[in-house]
RNA sequence: GCCGGGGUAGCUCAAUUGGUAGAGCAGGGGACUGAAAAUCCCCGUGUAGGCGGUUCAAUCCCGUCCCCCGGCA
């Protein structure tokens, strides 16, 4: 069993902050969980760890990914283990940090094993959905594969076309492969949380984007924009990329982007709270407890490797 | 000062030919299996700018006062 700390929470909470402490205490590689940390293109604007952070330990995973290429979580689980492999045969513990709730889950507990569906096809049922509207597909999902059409509401384009697109790239229904059994999972998994109410929370992004914008924030979307002028790149999809991409075209003034960057940070927070605080195993602690999360990781680490060793021992 | 247009939910605005009003966004709650910083669901009582009047009944009509935006002086 791998052993495996994580530290998990909304955005702007102090995550690396929690994470550098613990690096300071023992030997450990931060591999990023998190979906936008991962662009190139906008290390300060997804907030990545800043080069004196970064030069505390290793971090992997950081922005490796261009503009324009698109991350999946099925993708992302798979290179974030062999990421942690890598990192054990260095004798370094791998600390996963990071606010994609998905793609905790995808690494930890595993996901359906779906083969690629050409993106070609992909598009192909979302043209449809466009032309043909969300609720003739779901009627159509309805025929195909009834126990997930009851789960997914008719509204929901991107889980209906999702779910035919697999059907037919597959032969197989999409709840046929989620009741494909997981392996097991390899890792033996402590996870700290780290947040604030959301009022609190909002006042630290508000003075995180002055911030951004003050370290060249709008600089680092022009120069992403000479590069690839298509807003529908799944770099661009960050918070706060898209809102100075608007501004960098002259259709928002700094002020409407800056209301909006904020607006859309702060509802992106909340719903990663809804995703975290469903989960019953994460230790919650506040940014100035930081001290305490490291404290307790370090004592779960001692414990699981001292089981560990004995049961090495008990099989000889 | 005069002439228009307007004052309705936190914001931007609808509708109501007189029967006390509803969308989008924001906000609150939730879901989440390869786009997840995505996508989607549920939640709407608000002195209808103030005060009078007409009326069985006024957000709607009339008077008056206040405020905003244009135009004219």
């Amino acid at each position: 069993m791998v052993i495996l700390p994580c530290i998990v929470g909304p955005t702007g909470a102090g995550k690396t902050a929690a994470a550098l402490a613990l690096a300071a205490e023992l030997p450990c590689s931060v591999i990023n969980a998190d979906s936008r940390q991962v662009y190139r293109d906008f290390p300060r604007i997804t907030a990545q760890p800043a080069p004196d952070e970064a030069s505390q330990c290793p971090h992997l995973l950081y922005g490796y990914l261009d503009i324009e290429e698109k991350l999946s979580a099925g993708t992302y689980a798979r290179t974030a283990a062999s990421t942690i492999e890598d990192v054990v045969q260095t004798k370094r513990t791998p600390l996963l940090v990071g606010g994609t709730g998905l793609y905790f889950r995808a690494l930890l507990e595993g996901i359906a094993p779906i083969p690629h569906v050409p993106p070609s096809l992909a598009s192909a049922w979302q043209e449809r959905c466009n032309t043909e509207g969300s609720l003739a597909l779901h009627a159509l999902l309805q025929d195909i594969d009834p126990s997930y059409a009851a789960k997914v509401h008719p509204h929901d384009r991107q889980r209906i076309t999702r779910a035919l697109e697999v059907w037919q790239a597959t032969g197989k229904t999409f709840s046929w492969w989620h009741n494909q059994p997981l392996p097991p999972s390899s890792y033996s998994v402590q996870k700290v949380g780290i947040t604030l109410p959301l009022a609190e929370l909002e006042k630290i992004l508000q003075n995180r984007i002055d911030a951004m914008l003050e370290q060249g924030a709008v600089a680092e979307a022009q120069a992403a924009l000479t590069r690839c002028d298509d807003p529908t790149a799944p770099g661009w999809s960050g918070i706060g990329c898209r809102e100075l991409y608007l501004y960098c075209k002259k259709e928002i003034s700094l002020e409407a982007c800056k209301t909006l960057w904020l607006r859309n940070t702060r509802a992106y927070a909340k719903r990663q709270l809804t995703w975290f605080m469903a989960d019953s195993h994460i230790h919650w602690f506040a940014p100035r407890q930081k001290e305490e999360a490291v404290e307790m990781l370090l004592r779960w680490i001692q414990k699981t490797k001292e089981n560990t060793d004995e049961s090495i021992h008990t099989l000889k």
